[in-house]
DNA sequence: ATACATTTGGAACGTTCATTTCAAATAAAC
DNA sequence: GTTTATTTGAAATGAACGTTCCAAATGTAT
């Protein structure tokens, strides 16, 4: 029987997302995650296929760790509209956190190469798909638990928060000043009360 | 005296603009340029310096055309909301237009280098300041004309719309229902009323 | 121990990259 | 018409690109 792999495949998907994150896709080089990882350049094609292979792998390693996040997040809140505060709350110290000014890898790559890539457009609308769900309900429920007004249907709030998310960690790698950020998110909720 | 340049340079730089849009600064080669612009190699360095110097020019070149549209579509507003809205309807149609889904070439620029580029982060700064001007100047003379609400500062009112374009501008890459967007231009308008 | 499927290291693949070079072509100034 | 500063075309530069290849190493199962 074979040898079986022995690095920590998490561990390099992470190692490469921080690059991927960094530099974005088309300027990374395999040589850039070569080093970041540590593998072989023949382990990384033969454990994930081509650059872009893994640059997908990477998207959804990301995502999963970002859900994971959110959940723990929103967990604490007290009700739906509280969940939308703590999830941008969430948002404002990943921003302020960030030195390197980074952004949203997901909102990046939507940038970058939305336009450019299928197997990327069918990742995106996943993304969006699964997010637009996790919005809608938090504010459907907001609505029945009278902290969201009524002028908007969940879906259409929805939609206004999943443009404002993007907005804001395009913004945030511009803007790295806490009181600004915290009048933007401020402004957006205001919307819902 | 010498030979003087032949070419177009408003035209040569629309053309640049059109495949550093199109396909975002690194996966632009110098090549989709030549082949572009039906300049030579020789010509561009001559003229324009190096790949960034001519990228930061066709930024410049975007700005300015998009300043003049601006412009003109702000000039039919009957007062500073509808200015605004105005603004926002002008984005949708660009969106809309745009078969490719290409974004903001600016926004994309944000997500792609301003982590990485100093000449960048520079031309950014200084769109990201004349532009909070136009908004916070629309903003103030809207509350002047009690058209728009006091709530929150002109300055405040501005950062959000700042980032609620820079959001609907990258959402519009991704969603292309003129419905959609429409929802989203009237929730985040509201916040103003 | 031996066999074997797989991973690994490192070199090599052919291509493409941004940029430079330089002689030839050019057009304004004298 | 000669001079001259500049622009052009086309080839060349060397480095870096993503990917492949293959022999050597490895660890499991027999």
């Amino acid at each position: 029987m074979p040898k079986v792999e022995t690095f920590n495949k998490e561990f390099v998907l992470k190692k490469a997302t921080d690059v991927f994150h960094k530099k974005g896709f088309n300027a990374t080089s395999m040589q850039d995650l070569v080093d970041a990882t540590a593998l072989n350049r023949s382990s990384i094609y033969n454990s994930f296929g081509s650059k872009l292979d893994l640059f997908i792998a990477c998207l959804k390693s990301y995502q999963g760790l970002y859900g994971i996040k959110m959940s723990e997040t929103l967990d604490k809140a007290d009700n739906s509209l509280h969940a939308i505060e703590l999830l941008f709350e969430f948002y404002l110290n990943e921003i302020i956190e960030d030195k390197e000014d980074k952004g949203c890898l997901i909102t990046n790559c939507t940038s970058e190469m939305a336009n450019q890539e299928k197997s990327i457009i069918n990742f995106l609308s996943s993304n969006q798909r699964s997010f637009m769900g996790l919005l809608e309900k938090l504010v459907s429920n907001g609505q029945k638990e009278s902290v969201i007004n009524l002028n908007r249907t969940a879906h259409e709030y929805a939609l206004y928060l999943f443009s404002s998310i993007q907005g804001f960690r395009t913004t945030g790698i511009l803007i790295s000043n806490k009181t600004d950020l915290q009048t933007i998110v401020k402004t957006i909720i205001q919307t819902l009360i």
